[in-house]
DNA sequence: GATACTATTATGTCTGCACATAATAGCGCC
DNA sequence: GGCGCTATTATGTGCAGACATAATAGTATC
């Protein structure tokens, strides 16, 4: 059939780039659509709502729906666990725990995760690997109320999966930035102190509680890569 | 009505949560959880359906929906017109083209594009400006059959507008990465030779054509971010 | 002129039904 | 056993109709 959802989805996003409809004008209404392309209007409908989820139209009740006067592209980041990254690339993975304490945890942390100042959380160091050398370097603030008795043991399982596979499906956000490698990421990395690398940086709450802030050090050159 | 789609992705989801349907494991089929929610099965399928884009369900057909094993987080991303991303930061904008040639790229440009080697293209660098201060440093390789006759000025409107209102909606790949800054970016950003900066590159094609390659260094200190 | 109510309109969602499609399971046959 | 056909099954998509909801435009009132 000529004219599923998928297809016009398609005729939109040809009109639009042709200039039939220019940037930031209204086009006609569902009802109209639907009647132009002989179809019901609910196929439409799930035409112009994954269009407009794409950030091409822009929908609103009673007005109308337009195109996107300044288009913002949106694009899918995958955030895989750190065991499948190295997976993907052919390599095997490992990991050590370096360091397991409990201490307070530095005020920018506390406040990013919006936690009492003055509550202790456990902080993880691991470093994974990737054929046995640095891959990333993790540091982890994590609120110990989300974890049950006894601890996991995360020098078995590292934090990174435990939490994936045990608190999953929560909020969160995610920030990527450059900075020079300090002395400590130097050593366990094995670069030169201020090389150009590339952190990611996490915070993730649960349902109530804050869970975990931890801040990943990748290996030089390491790109964050996805299509739009 | 308290059995919409969103209850029935709200339900789902809290019965994964709390391990009543563990992960990897198949649930339910449509028409069972229609049964149970008193609904339509179209109203599942439209719960299921998000929650399959999300990640958080895997979908095959007779063979049925199970809850994803190793769940991949998945971020979306927003990829503004520079001079949005530095009005929402309540800076002002503006922007310098510092060049503008037509030369043969680098073989890693064409390669990554695509284009047969020996094709000439235009060239062009931008220095974008929050507050009169160097905010991003833009280095593009356009390709010159995108460009309608005469070629437009980008002195006037910067190459990164100008292709996202004449050439939108069409695929492409963006990675982030960390990078010391050469001689040129360190004197063009006003940062020390080496300095850890933050680089994004994106790749764009059209219908048929590659149209562009762009590499933006960021500012010291600029952060991708999202929610997740 | 300003404010409050009302009618209108386009999208948002749901229902119940139908058929399409992909993948699996089972069967018969050699 | 191994091969190929067929039946079954769960999801994917379609339709027509209905009501819900949000936002606007118009009207009435003060």
């Amino acid at each position: 059939m000529p004219n599923g959802w998928e297809d016009i989805r398609a005729e939109v996003l040809r009109r639009i780039r042709v200039r039939d409809w220019p940037l930031g004008a209204m086009i006609p209404t569902e009802a109209a659509l639907a009647a132009e392309f002989g179809c019901a209007r609910a196929t439409v409908n799930r035409a112009l709502r994954e269009l407009a989820g794409a950030g091409v139209l822009e929908r609103r009740r009673k007005s109308g729906t337009r195109v996107a006067a300044l288009p913002v592209r949106k694009a899918t980041l995958d955030i895989p666990v750190i065991r499948q990254d190295v997976a993907a690339r052919g390599q095997t993975y490992g990991f050590r725990l370096l360091e397991q304490t409990t201490a307070l945890p530095p005020v920018p942390v506390a406040s990013r995760l919006g936690l009492a100042a003055g509550l202790r959380m456990i902080y993880l160091e691991t470093l994974h690997l990737a054929d046995g050398l640095p891959f990333v370097f993790e540091k982890r603030w994590l609120n110990p109320a989300v974890l049950p008795h006894p601890a996991p043991d995360f020098a078995i399982l590292s934090a990174n999966e435990w939490l994936v596979a045990h608190l999953s499906y929560v909020t969160g956000d995610i920030a990527f930035f450059a900075a020079p490698a300090d002395d400590r990421e130097a050593a366990v990395m094995g670069v030169a102190s201020g090389a150009a690398l590339l952190i990611t940086e996490r915070s993730t709450w649960g349902p109530q509680d804050p869970i975990t802030f931890v801040r990943l050090t990748h290996a030089p050159g390491h790109r964050v890569q996805t299509v739009v």
